[in-house]
RNA sequence: GGGCGUAUAGCUCAGUUGGUUAGAGCGCCACGUUGACAUCGUGGAGGUCACAGAUUCGAGUUCUGUUACGCCCACCA
């Protein structure tokens, strides 16, 4: 036999993904086409942003896709996975002006609108490919030639359909409401930007003198600041401290204003003092007190969160926490500070600046949610779309059920105009898909769209919508969705609205939301702690096989992973144990005509290959229910499992006393080699596809120019014509007793590379004859010179006591010529004794247990009276042996 | 203030509908370089399943409470 094609000693991740990435991509093997006599299955990738280089976060959401998306093309499904990426308006925009300024070159301000979105295009072609090269490292099967980008021109016009769609129902308006505000950004946020943290703050008691000059009050605030904008002092109505006071009027410090005392159930009398200043601009609260007291709203901040003239001259331009040092030294002078005692507060922050927000009140553009979440609402409440895991649907739920106005306008620049025009002079307000005629007399919104405003279009935008294409007809609605539980409300339950509103249509049937990953010391993975790996690295050390095949191993459905990338080994080991697994198969010749269908007579099976057979089918479905039941992790460990224990510790060592037997016992074990090995392939392929198309390739089973990712996915039940229960469990019972002959070795100190001689005392006629065929095999396992098999006791007159063990189906001794520790090998046996005893009791106390006889299930009772017996049988074998050594 | 999650071996985690003696990987100890693999093999040590109750013939698994940690939501001046 040839070995000219023999493999390398070890795995070289870099040379199979150098070749067959390329190999995929060149032969449009991920393309997915419109292809009516096969069902199809489509993934949209969550768009990563144009700005991003890919993460461990992104290793994890996109390899999961991947097995999705492999598994169901084996499967027999026409397959697409439509990938693109999110021109992310505020991420990117800050990101550009801050390259601007490290080059010195002019920013944001001084370009002007048209050339800073000029350059903001530029920066997208040259860097923002960066992440979608990433994503083929990872091997990713993306359909490439169906890359989408969010400011696209298709889908810039779904979203101006939709945007004027939603006008036209009533559902977005502009109005003059409470939002938040980024300082840093300068541009209004959605609720959902806001991240709220507990910070360390300060509680300020201050007196707020009575303007008839016969008293004052005290009002407690965290943001003395404000007080500029205050129109009022609120009490409670009931409160009996106050009520008398409502009507009157206190001087406002530092101005020279009077403001009201009001009574408004607002005030709670159990907090600070019972009295609240009442800022209207500046806080959604007293907002809500304003309105319903008529207050004046004086805004009192500019963009970048410094005071403005409403403040006063000596306050004006100050940034807000120098504005409130100042305030609180000149309070001081006046003597108004009663006190300040430090607090513990929620204090919003944005999302992107990482900077505390300022609530405010302003004009913006706003999106009424109520209709469009009572389709999506019920469309999770009715099963039609799935999450996994179940319980993110109750926080789906609470979020839909209390869904608030969505703010999307911004100011910024990059991103959809909102495509609305006024016209000053007559005041008119036109919103349109584009620009209304008559040019001059219309000036168009500054503003540009939430991001998010285009994302939630994405299953059907990147589609083609609003054309009716034939891709949208095939592969809409999309089958699943794979993304992290934090941007659930940003963009999950909005994609949802938005498919039921503009497709009539779920977008997804089921929601796979990822575990978070942290560090192996449980924090949150980011830039600034530095504790955040990059997956190129990875992937040069250790492989993308090893990365992929790692990180799925170790991610729990629904619990945080705790990642370092040393944990990497684990799947760099494994494609490395496959690797060899399949070297050691070529170096025992050709290829059979078998690896597809098993070429053999069913009864001409051994043991061992009956075994293997059933091993493995019994893997494919587990792996089956797994794929089911998203528990992609206990697939893994059901391959890591069967290929590392079942087919090489096992199968693979036992089976080399046929491969080195005559030319058609080789011949068969070749055969059954290459049935098991490349289901193996094929089965982990959608986890570590190019170790597998290597190997595919190089032990001949998938021609050149083909692929391992058309070959057909493993079905379970393929093999119920070599399936033999009792077969099964007396090669079990086999490798038991090696593992038992093995502890004999090694507890007498015996080094394993030294052959012994063994004697199997078989418990019955059938055990021994089972035995009988597996001789050859027990002395390669257990590498023994001899192994000798009968049904008397070990004969101890000729050799001596022997230490022994026992099994299911035998005794094993392992006779040592005279040197044996009688009174250590008592002991083992006394202690076995006991535990043999202890169970007796136990069982047998159960069975005299009236109520367990009568309720436990007949199978739990057969089972214990077919334990106890066994046991009993055991304690004998173990007293016998005992005797046989006085 | 509400909601959710987690607690099992030194570490990271499995443990499907309650059913003999609770598993894996890594780490640790001992032995082994036999012609697939030292990115390996064989054997071994190591756990009163967070705590307290309850249900049950039987609880790591179900229920209640407690503690600890984490996350999400909420207008706490």
């Amino acid at each position: 036999m040839s070995h000219i094609h023999e493999l390398p000693k070890a795995y070289v991740p870099a040379d199979a993904e150098a070749k067959w990435y390329p190999f995929w991509e060149e032969n449009k093997l991920f393309h997915g086409r419109v292809n009516p006599d096969k069902p199809a299955y489509s993934i949209v990738i969550p768009p990563p942003n144009v700005t991003g280089i890919l993460t461990i976060g992104h290793v994890l959401n996109n390899t999961l896709q991947d097995i999705l998306i492999r598994y169901h093309r084996m499967r027999g499904y026409e397959v697409c996975w439509f990938p693109g990426t999110d021109h992310a308006g505020i991420a990117t925009e800050s990101k550009v002006q801050k390259s601007l300024k490290a080059a010195g070159q002019p920013g944001r301000d001084e370009l002007g609108r048209e050339k800073f979105i000029a350059k903001v295009w530029d920066w997208k072609e040259k860097y923002g490919g960066t992440i979608i090269s990433q994503l083929r490292k990872l091997g990713t099967a993306c359909d490439w030639e169906r890359e989408r980008f969010t400011m696209d021109e298709g889908l810039s016009r779904a979203v101006r359909k939709v945007f004027v769609e939603l006008y036209k129902k009533g559902y977005i308006y502009r109005g003059q409401r409470m939002i938040n505000w980024c300082p840093v950004s300068k541009t209004a946020l959605s609720d959902e930007e806001v991240i709220y943290k507990e910070v360390d703050g300060k509680f300020y008691h201050i007196k707020y003198p009575l303007a008839d000059g016969s008293g004052f009050l005290e009002v407690a605030t965290t943001r003395p600041e404000t007080m500029f904008g205050d129109t009022a002092v609120a009490v409670n109505p009931d409160d009996p401290r106050y009520r008398h006071l409502i009507g009157k009027m206190v001087k406002l410090p530092l101005t020279d204003r009077e403001i009201p005392i009001i009574g408004d159930e607002h005030a709670d009398p159990e907090k600070g003092s019972g009295c609240v200043k009442i800022t209207p601009a500046h806080d959604p609260n007293d907002f809500l007190v304003g309105q319903r007291h008529n207050l004046e709203v004086i805004n009192i901040m500019n963009a970048d969160a410094s005071l403005n003239d409403r403040a006063g001259k000596e306050f004006s331009g100050l940034d807000r926490y120098a504005a409130r040092d100042k305030v609180m030294a000149e309070l001081e002078k006046l003597g108004l500070v009663i006190g300040v005692e430090p607090i513990r507060h929620a204090v919003g922050f944005s999302e992107r600046g990482d900077v505390p927000i300022e609530t405010l009140i302003s004009y913006q553009w706003f999106c009424n949610m109520k209709e469009l979440a009572k389709p999506a609402i019920d469309a999770v409440e009715s099963g039609k779309i799935k999450f996994y895991p179940e319980r993110w649907s109750k926080t789906y739920f609470h979020w839909m059920e209390n869904i608030q106005d969505w703010c999307i306008s911004r100011q910024i620049w990059w991103g959809h105009r909102i495509p609305a025009w006024y016209n000053d002079a007559a005041g008119e307000v036109y919103v349109g898909m584009e620009a209304p005629s008559a040019p001059g007399k219309w000036r168009q919104e500054e503003d540009v769209l939430d991001t998010w405003f285009s994302s939630w279009l994405w299953p059907f935008s990147i589609q083609g919508w609003p054309d009716d294409t034939a891709e949208l007809k095939y592969f809409y609605p999309t089958c699943d969705l794979v993304t992290g539980p934090d941007i659930i409300f940003f963009w999950v339950a909005r994609m949802i609205m938005a498919g039921c509103e503009f497709m009539g249509e779920i977008p997804f049937r089921n929601v796979y939301f990822t575990s978070i990953i942290r560090d192996d010391t449980g924090r949150k993975l980011s830039k600034s702690l530095g504790n955040s790996p990059d997956p190129l690295d990875v992937i040069a050390e250790y492989g993308a096989d090893a990365l992929r095949f790692s990180i799925i191993y170790i991610a729990p459905v629904g619990m945080d992973i705790r990642y370092s990338n040393d944990k990497c080994e684990l799947g760099r080991n494994f494609a490395n144990k496959l690797w060899n697994c399949c070297r050691f198969r070529q170096m025992q010749g050709e290829v059979s005509d078998s690896f597809r269908k098993l070429n053999a007579d069913p009864s001409g099976l051994t043991a061992d290959e009956k075994w293997m057979i059933a091993s493995i089918d019994a893997a494919v479905g587990s792996i089956e229910t797994a794929f089911r039941e998203f528990r992609f992790h206990s697939a893994a460990h059901e391959l890591y499992e069967l290929v590392w224990s079942k087919v090489c510790d096992w199968f693979v060592e036992s089976e080399k006393v046929r491969l080195r037997g005559g030319e058609a016992e080789k011949l068969q074990a070749v055969r059954v080699l290459d049935y098991v090995i490349f289901k193996v392939l094929r089965l982990l392929h959608p986890f570590m596809p190019f170790v597998t198309e290597e190997l595919a390739h190089s032990m001949g089973y998938v021609e050149d120019g083909e692929s391992i990712m058309n070959e057909r996915y493993p079905e379970p039940g393929e093999d119920g014509v070599f399936a033999d229960a009792e077969i099964v469990k007396y090669v079990e019972s086999k490798f038991a007793l090696v593992s038992a002959g093995r502890a004999l070795r090694s507890n007498c100190d015996i080094p394993d590379n030294r052959k012994v001689r063994y004697y199997i005392k078989a418990v019955d006629a059938a055990a021994a004859d089972f035995l009988n065929t597996e001789v050859e095999s027990l002395k390669m396992l257990m590498n023994a010179s001899d192994v000798e098999i009968g049904l008397a006791d070990y004969d101890a007159a000729g050799s001596g006591a022997a230490p022994s063990a026992i099994g299911d189906i035998g005794t094993v001794y392992l006779p040592l010529a005279g040197v044996i520790d009688l009174d250590a090998e008592r002991a083992k046996l006394k202690k076995q004794r006991g535990e043999f005893e202890g169970w007796i009791r136990g069982t047998e106390a159960k069975l005299r247990n009236e109520r367990f006889v009568a309720k436990a299930p007949a199978q739990v009772v057969e089972d214990a009276k077919r334990q106890l017996e066994e046991l009993k049988q055991k304690l004998e074998r173990v007293n016998e042996l005992l005797s046989a050594l006085d």
